[in-house]
DNA sequence: AGTAATAAGTAAACACTGTATATTTACAGT
DNA sequence: ACTGTAAATATACAGTGTTTACTTATTACT
């Protein structure tokens, strides 16, 4: 029996190996993610999975482009559901989904900015695209507040014209924004992952520290840092 | 031939051991360890590292507990080489050295705040003094302000009681400090590691960023925030 | 309608991995 | 000299990603 009848098969195997894949980072981690194991669940053998993905790291590579967009659609969300006007409000409410949508997807977020599959090493040139919409949300806000005359930049160091070049390689996927705006979003990004990226790993808890406390005073001290007024 | 002449016998295998596991790691990556290819490198047969470790978590674990001595030992020298009574200066340093030695040894970064190991799971009871004493440079420096009533924390939440059993857990570890102390040092480090760890993990570049200058910055604004005058 | 081409699966095998078990043997203590 | 233990090897098992060869359902073309 080399190929079962049409009716036999599973219609969408693509999406079905990659929800099958979700399954098991959700259940045992992303590092145990096996192709067997998808196999198996889906009942095929694992060769057949080379038919819709050349090698496990361009499955890994699917995943990483699929968790990037959700986090960026939570993102994007969250700061349309604020006026406009309010980019403080916007701020926050960016803030809080992200930490929302990490921890509604922890395994996700390991994923995305830990490296916790063996050998895999991402292709940038595939994952940027989706990794900076991920970010666009926060650096439009940024970008914003700039424009309004209300980023507080006094003491922000000047960014140097030699990373103009993946600047321009931002632009293309990210949104159009001053290069000042990207650099503030990056240190506000470095803040929030800081806090989250040790809640999921689990580093805070031995040491008595929980985050949601600590997460909203540092939104408000990026608020009181970087906003005017 | 099972068991090799005293004379031609590696002297401290535990130890070259991990020194070949470190190797590796720094050549390959943390989720390439591999026992046989340690067993190979040492011209040992893999069952052989059995005597000296359970299990391949084990020696894993052993790596995090040398790494973390590591780590805390640079960040306690740093502290150490400016005055007592310069709480600004200790702080800088140990802020400095600890990105220094993060970008020293990334893959070991990597080990000890990402999870790179396919299946692996620490054992905190087992890593916890060593990752405490690698905290408590900077917990002691914000402890010295906070007795120098010198700590800026008007705004910082108040520390819930339901986490006193862990701040126990971690005094008998990583020194004597006020609560207060070991929570406002959880968010310093929650924004040293934010960067870092973007830094290491290459998600900074895609962006432009350069960790250098926002690193200064993000220093300076860790001590206009939390240090008084 | 008949036939060739392609697509989508299976089967078997290869080179890895961590680990368990049994066996061998060098060495220390009595 | 004998015994017991410690430290290694040899072998084997189950698991992994991946490659190759093969089979056959479906599609396209004449």
């Amino acid at each position: 029996m080399a190929r079962p009848l049409r009716k036999k098969q599973i219609p969408h195997l693509q999406e079905a190996i990659k929800e099958a894949a979700w399954k098991q980072i959700a259940e045992f981690g992303a590092p145990a993610l096996s192709l067997r194991a998808i196999a198996r669940e889906l009942k095929i053998t694992a060769p057949a999975i080379y038919n819709y993905f050349p090698d496990r790291d361009a499955l890994v590579t699917a995943l990483i482009i699929d968790a990037f967009t959700s986090f960026g659609d939570w993102q994007i969300a969250a700061r349309d559901s604020v006026s406009e006007d309010d980019h403080a409000g916007r701020m926050k409410a960016i803030g809080l989904a992200y930490r929302n949508w990490a921890h509604t997807f922890p395994q996700r977020y390991q994923l995305i900015f830990g490296t916790p599959i063996p050998g895999y090493e991402g292709p940038v040139e595939k994952t940027l695209p989706s990794s900076a919409r991920s970010l666009s949300a926060l650096v439009s806000v940024v970008e914003g507040l700039r424009v309004a005359g209300k980023l507080n930049v006094d003491t922000f160091p000047k960014v140097k014209a030699e990373y103009k070049l993946s600047f321009e390689m931002w632009k293309t996927h990210g949104g159009e924004a001053d290069i000042l705006s990207l650099s503030v979003a990056m240190v506000i990004w470095s803040r929030v992952h800081g806090i989250v990226s040790l809640e999921i790993q689990g580093n805070l808890p031995p040491f008595g520290a929980k985050g949601d406390a600590l997460y909203l005073y540092e939104l408000a001290s990026i608020g009181r840092q970087f906003i005017k007024e």
